[in-house]
DNA sequence: AATCAAATGTTTCCCCTGTCTACATAGGGC
DNA sequence: GCCCTATGTAGACAGGGGAAACATTTGATT
């Protein structure tokens, strides 16, 4: 027992815990440099709890980064959905609302895109970018059938996108984008020009 | 006096060799996790020989990634240069040998962007990946008074164009470029369309 | 209710890394 | 020939990831 001090031996909830705890950490930092037994200092646990939650970091690393991919896909729905407004205000509504959410949390979503590169990548993460995936296309197909983008493979302008807004993420957070290199206002200006390749 | 090994105690030129060593590593790995005491190994010297030539792992980091937009820019104007081609060709050139680039060297080319992030950065790699940048404004330049290129703002057009490829070349280095949600050639179709926001 | 097994935390190790300090060796200017 | 400095080595230290052994609870079975 541990009657002496308010926590009791088993936390409860530690998993649910170390993950908010590291998506805290997240948010403050650029990288996601943070250390499992950082996490679980914070988390006010010994350093060997985190284990019996999750097989290593990268298994916490991989839960996070899907978590960042469900939040990037509610921002990018959130920016799209008033149906109201012109096709090409909802596209750069949400262009820049996913720069944004690179911009509010750099560690996540740079660690969101580096967790596919070694094969051994969890196929939830997959999942979960190809939901993101699957909202620009479903876009761009209204618009196709609406007449305002271009009648090129959706594919193509799917894949021209999603690499002008990642592209320009993280040219944002590795300070790439200098106003004396791109002006002052970069983002809009270069989504402008992608606008132009896919109106009709 | 070392005369039984063939090996004499001062290297005579270590910081060279760290680095290519280095550069070597980053060529086989697909992100930049190498250490500095395996880099001093491998260079048959002990692990804390390196810091007489770098005042810490960061300065030789920063050391390769200014290394590696030098290469960049080799690459691009390279792949610009034989003028007596349409721009468009030129233009999907340059585009297709950065990403290759990127894809041949895949650790290198992911350290050269991250070391930008912090403010502390060296200026060296900021103005390494300035000329590079400088490169494409030219280009374009050279197109609008061309006519080819549409006579718009030209730091848009190059900021659209620069996150367009190193966006694409990210998403290829993170494996999210699969055939079933890109279709089989995405980077030439993905070009195409930022071409077609480009031209005139 | 008593008991045992599984789940979850803690402690203690091991080996690795980056970095610092003290020491060794070599080469070049006087 | 001698000393200063540049360069390399050896060892120490803190901190991290991860494994193993041990402790504490919970809960299912009887």
């Amino acid at each position: 027992m541990r009657e002496t001090d308010g926590r009791p031996y088993h936390h409860g909830d530690l998993h649910r815990v170390l993950v908010e705890t590291a998506l805290a950490m997240l948010a403050t930092d650029q990288h996601w440099t943070f250390t499992l037994r950082e996490v679980a200092r914070q988390a006010g646990v010994s350093h060997g709890a985190p284990y019996k939650h999750f097989r290593d970091k990268g298994a916490l690393l991989s839960q996070l980064a899907k978590i960042g991919f469900e939040r990037l896909a509610a921002v990018m729905e959130n920016a799209l959905s008033p149906p109201d407004r012109p096709f090409r205000t909802r596209f750069l509504a949400a262009g820049e609302a996913c720069i944004a959410f690179a911009q509010e949390q750099p560690g996540l979503y740079r660690l969101m895109f580096s967790m596919d590169a070694d094969k051994a990548a969890d196929p939830e993460v997959h999942d979960a970018a190809m939901t993101s995936f699957g909202i620009l296309l479903r876009f761009l197909e209204d618009g196709q059938r609406t007449g305002v983008f271009r009648d090129s493979p959706l594919t193509a302008q799917a894949t021209a996108c999603w690499a002008q807004v990642h592209g320009l993420a993280m040219l944002m957070l590795d300070g790439q984008l200098t106003e004396e290199k791109v002006g002052p206002t970069p983002i809009p200006a270069a989504l402008d020009i992608l606008l132009a390749g896919l109106s009709s």
